[in-house]
DNA sequence: ATTATCTATAGATCTATAGATAATGC
DNA sequence: ATTATCTATAGATCTATAGATAATGC
């Protein structure tokens, strides 16, 4: 039964939404494209009529989670209130609305090209709008100081996430923020 | 067919070296038991009789990574090599063979109180070497330090091997061992 | 006529268990 | 007699495709 234009683009949307947020709890190869679906008040079958392959709609998921990612960080132009608000406790415990890089970068050693592709586009964008954050200084310098910076902020997020236990992550985000607050300069 | 204990008992271990360098690889959830034991040379029913579960081999295998790892550590005694060694490209490029922190840590929020318990004993045991090899000071600020170090050692590795592109995953390993070891002091 | 979606299904996987086998080790 | 391993299998999954359905939009 066919849907109309604005029914069929409404139902993209809401599979792309329900997959950012999937693909970010479980993992990529860890959700099934009838969970999505289902989720979404569909089957499966939708996937492939909408993105041909479960591949293309975790780059599109990717995307998706990488543009909104984009938009937060233009709302916080200070660096302090950037590294405070990545490594709290809110962002720790909200995963499937969290950072894509800090959630699926482990997953990336074994993806498909084109998977890996999407994801180092979206941390040269991260890269990008943390140096601009930064103060003045060499401009190489500057990037390789985005870059320390964000492996950083992503290794605490990763670490406070994994750890079962919650006093260690807490202490876990306070060390790092100290840390990054203090070098950074 | 029974075989003799010490025959058992070598298969045993080599089931735990394929699962600890497989499970790294590939990723906990990602990897047969039949795989695992395949390349061990047994079937899979050998998990079963050997470790019960596929959650027990993972936890065995975990520690062993982290005896491993723990080992190598106390052959590096100074703090600038361990940094140096850790964010190098060999590291990055021998992922089966590497920190199992860096490999597993994104895949934790989803395992087992078992799995992640394992995790955080690990983990504890990496701060608390790291510690060990900071220049005296307070103690709780030295902790704090070695927290802090370690996740951004553990951060700028995830993000080298997840790129797409050789030429920024060796800027980022550079990038983040020059903040280090300038911040460290 | 076109097409978004559903249904049914193919063909691989996966973890786990039960029972058979056969060599060890008492 | 005990037991490590194998074989066969159960019962779930998984991605993907083919064909049917039925409403849209020309």
């Amino acid at each position: 039964m066919k849907v109309s234009k604005a029914k069929a683009a409404e139902n993209r949307e809401a599979i792309l939404d329900v997959a950012a947020q999937l693909f970010r709890e479980k993992g990529l190869s860890e959700v099934g494209v009838s969970t999505l679906t289902a989720a979404a008040g569909l089957t499966h079958g939708s996937v492939y009529s909408q993105f041909g392959s479960k591949e293309k709609l975790m780059t599109e998921a990717m995307e998706h989670g990488f543009s909104k990612s984009a938009a937060r960080s233009a709302e916080l132009p200070g660096l302090e209130e950037t590294i405070e608000n990545y490594l709290s406790a809110r962002h720790r415990d909200r995963l499937g609305r969290g950072c894509v890089l800090a959630a699926l970068s482990c997953e990336m050693p074994r993806q498909t090209r084109s998977v890996r592709k999407t994801f180092t586009a979206g941390l040269r964008g991260a890269f990008e709008r943390l140096r601009a954050k930064l103060p003045k200084g060499a401009n190489r310098a500057r990037e390789d100081d985005a870059i320390a910076l964000l492996a950083s902020m992503i290794g605490g997020l990763i670490l406070a996430r994994a750890v079962d236990d919650p006093q260690l992550s807490d202490r876990i985000l306070t060390a790092s923020r100290k840390r990054l607050l203090e070098d950074f300069p």
